[in-house]
DNA sequence: AATTAGATCAACCGCAAGGTT
DNA sequence: GAACCTTGCGGTTGATCTAAT
């Protein structure tokens, strides 16, 4: 069955029960931002307890200047794709090269619009212990709490299913693992091996991201500039994305 | 017109990490 | 260094919508 889009008013409707979800209403959210224009941010804590809200996630993920709502436009749509395929349930990070974007809308989005187009999940879209659920688990339970990635020990492997013959391997390091992994400065594997993709980061908020890509074709779809030669430099919609200068991965 | 199934999205929850005392 | 507090994150839930029956 295909749906409309549907755009709904976070307004609880009149008349109706009291529901369990504490929606904001439009003067609430204005009090909310009035507030934070006055005291700037911060500070959620005593302002949840006087409001009885989540201030601080209604103001990141709705009150928030320069919050794009609306449709996702094409490109935004291939970028999650392709962010989700290397970075999994990153949303923080995915929305982080979305502009305007949230990490709850990235994620929803996700789940309700691209999940289930993707040919490694199985269809559907009932919520409850499907596809959601049953296909995330293995990079769930992978990146959940695992994605301070620049303070911690993170490794993450993306297996698929037959019909996505690709896995993702990614490893995270902190600096203090760096002298022992001494390949993954820079890597170049035979090609009849596993490709085995790697950027390097300096300094404080350095860490690695290793890829182990099983098909070529599928390496070059991420990294045309890595077919033959190696160039630690993927490209997302003609722009370069590397490791060590991208705002994105060192944004912390 | 009423009911049902499925889709959408805002909000909640719990955990972990970082910061402060 | 320990304890506490705050913030960020990702998974999940629940309300409400629309299209189909």
């Amino acid at each position: 069955m295909v749906m409309a889009k549907n755009k709904r008013s976070s307004v609880v409707k009149a008349g109706n029960a009291r529901p369990k979800k504490n929606l904001w209403k439009p003067e609430e959210d204005l009090i909310l931002k009035q507030y934070v224009e006055t005291h700037g941010e911060g500070n959620w804590a005593t302002v949840s307890k006087l409001s009885g809200k989540s201030c601080r996630l209604r103001w990141k993920n709705y009150l928030r200047p320069n919050i794009k709502r609306g449709d996702m436009s094409q490109d935004e749509k291939d970028l999650i794709i392709r962010m989700h395929k290397l970075l999994g349930n990153r949303w923080s990070l995915i929305a982080g090269r979305l502009p305007g974007r949230t990490d709850n809308e990235v994620k929803n989005y996700w789940n309700t619009h691209l999940n289930k187009n993707t040919s490694c999940c199985p269809a559907g879209g009932k919520r409850k212990g499907t596809s959601m659920t049953d296909y995330s688990n293995h990079d769930t339970n992978i990146t959940k709490k695992k994605n301070k990635i620049n303070t911690s020990k993170t490794s993450s492997t993306a297996t698929t299913t037959a019909d996505n013959p690709m896995i993702i391997s990614s490893t995270v390091r902190s600096p203090k693992d760096t002298n022992s992994d001494h390949h993954h400065q820079h890597h170049e594997e035979p090609n009849d091996g596993p490709i085995f993709a790697t950027t390097s980061t300096t300094e404080e908020s350095c860490f690695y991201y290793d890829v182990d890509i099983e098909s070529p074709r599928e390496l070059h779809y991420y990294m045309p500039s890595c077919s033959s030669n190696f160039n630690p430099a993927f490209v997302f919609d003609d722009e370069p994305f590397i490791g060590y200068m991208d705002p994105f991965l060192l944004f912390d």
